[in-house]
DNA sequence: TCAATGTCGATTGTCGACAATTGGAATGCT
DNA sequence: AGCATTCCAATTGTCGACAATCGACATTGA
């Protein structure tokens, strides 16, 4: 690594800011791919070809194996080198353990957030605004299901923000927003159709911004994590 | 997608047997980019060029940017598209956090498996084997870290192992050790040269071990999650 | 002087072709 | 017949080149 450039592109790296409707070729197949899985289109354990999908989207194979990546971090493929990539078809089983995965995490962000008291302030009114935005779909037909969704989104995502300061905590957080939320995104809106359903979401998350307020940094330990909340 | 050939390729994907030695070119990439950012050779939020990276490796930039996306998976590095990628300096925060999130994994897996009366047993037997072969290793010289670790990682795998059945579940672990473990198999090692820390880990573990016995599928919550366990 | 805009270099994204490896089938041996 | 070996087709891995896009600089106008 030769120095000849005077800057030594030691800066902080951008801000991630988040593409409004613009997805990479790769988002867009993984997207398809996933929904195709999800649906039925492929058996559970059906291989991938990477050539057979480069012809039907339209592309080469290269934008395909990122996006068989990307299946890979769903949970939704399977990729053995050398070996080609398997669909995997999701149990309900499956689906309501990376809940629980997520509201796991979830606890433990919101115990590390209950350290800073400047930060749990701020996290407090954000997710008293995105609850509050989340209530008002409660009661709303299962066409709501993906608004509900996006405010138990933002509400989650109050947490991660807040519980460190700086950058590299937030890749951590995009990290694992990537990874299991890829999975809920498709998942959770067959589960939030019904009011029911919601108020248990509700309820669930009320009761960690409850415990947030209270600097009770145990309570929600004590709460039983639900499926799909 | 026509229906020409006569096996609809729908059998199970072949078992992913752990290759011993054999790493495919864009993991050794990403193992060395990986030591040289947790070394410290890039300073954080260095950009990483592909081209770059490409010559001072060898390879194309194909390998490269496979190289980048498992190095996004550890968080060690930020990918933005078309902007190319970030390098992350990790902080002791956020290694400890990483660590967390491992450990509550590890106690939903053992909730999990807890309801299964012969995959408690299985992973009982299991587990006492590598907890065994970790005890032996708490006294030795600081070389045995990452001997020591090995141990370790096979005791928490056995939770994973048998939390469910069939390969579903199974690609979902798989998920988890490649997302999260990615990440302590560099940093662990630094921290596993004394055998205090060996002991505190190891009682983790027994104690996770003891509530598995015992059928207590509450106990691994009152144990403090420790960091570097 | 400052702001808006056009242009340019650098870097990532994509593509088609070639090389390497795998899994299976056919073949020969015990 | 059963087993090991050899060969081959199919598929993934890698490469170099071209195209598209982004950020920065220079230019122009008010």
């Amino acid at each position: 690594m030769d120095a000849t450039q005077p800057t030594p592109q030691t800066g902080e790296a951008p801000r991630a800011r988040r593409r409004t409707s613009a997805l990479t070729i790769p988002e867009q197949i993984a997207n398809r791919l996933a929904a195709a899985i999800l649906n039925g289109e492929f058996r559970d354990g059906e291989r991938l070809r990477e050539q057979d999908l480069a012809e039907t989207h339209g592309v080469s194979r290269g934008p395909v194996r990122e996006a068989l990546r990307a299946l890979e971090r769903y949970g939704l493929a399977i990729l053995l080198p050398r070996r080609g990539a398997y669909a995997v078809g999701l149990s309900l089983d499956v689906i309501a353990e990376a809940f629980n995965a997520r509201a796991a995490l979830a606890g433990i962000a919101a115990r590390q957030l209950a350290r800073r008291e400047a930060a749990v302030a701020r996290a407090v009114v954000e997710m008293e605004a995105a609850l509050a935005s989340a209530a008002e779909l409660v009661e709303e037909p299962a066409g709501a299901a993906h608004a509900f969704q996006l405010a138990i989104r933002d509400t989650a995502l109050c947490i991660y923000r807040n519980c460190g300061a700086g950058h590299i905590e937030r890749a951590l957080t995009d990290q694992v927003d990537r990874s299991i939320w890829g999975l809920m995104w498709r998942a959770q809106p067959l589960d939030f159709q019904t009011p029911e359903r919601r108020r248990e979401s509700l309820a669930f998350w009320t009761g960690i911004l409850g415990a947030l307020r209270a600097r009770d940094e145990h309570a929600h330990r004590a709460r039983p994590c639900g499926i799909f909340v």
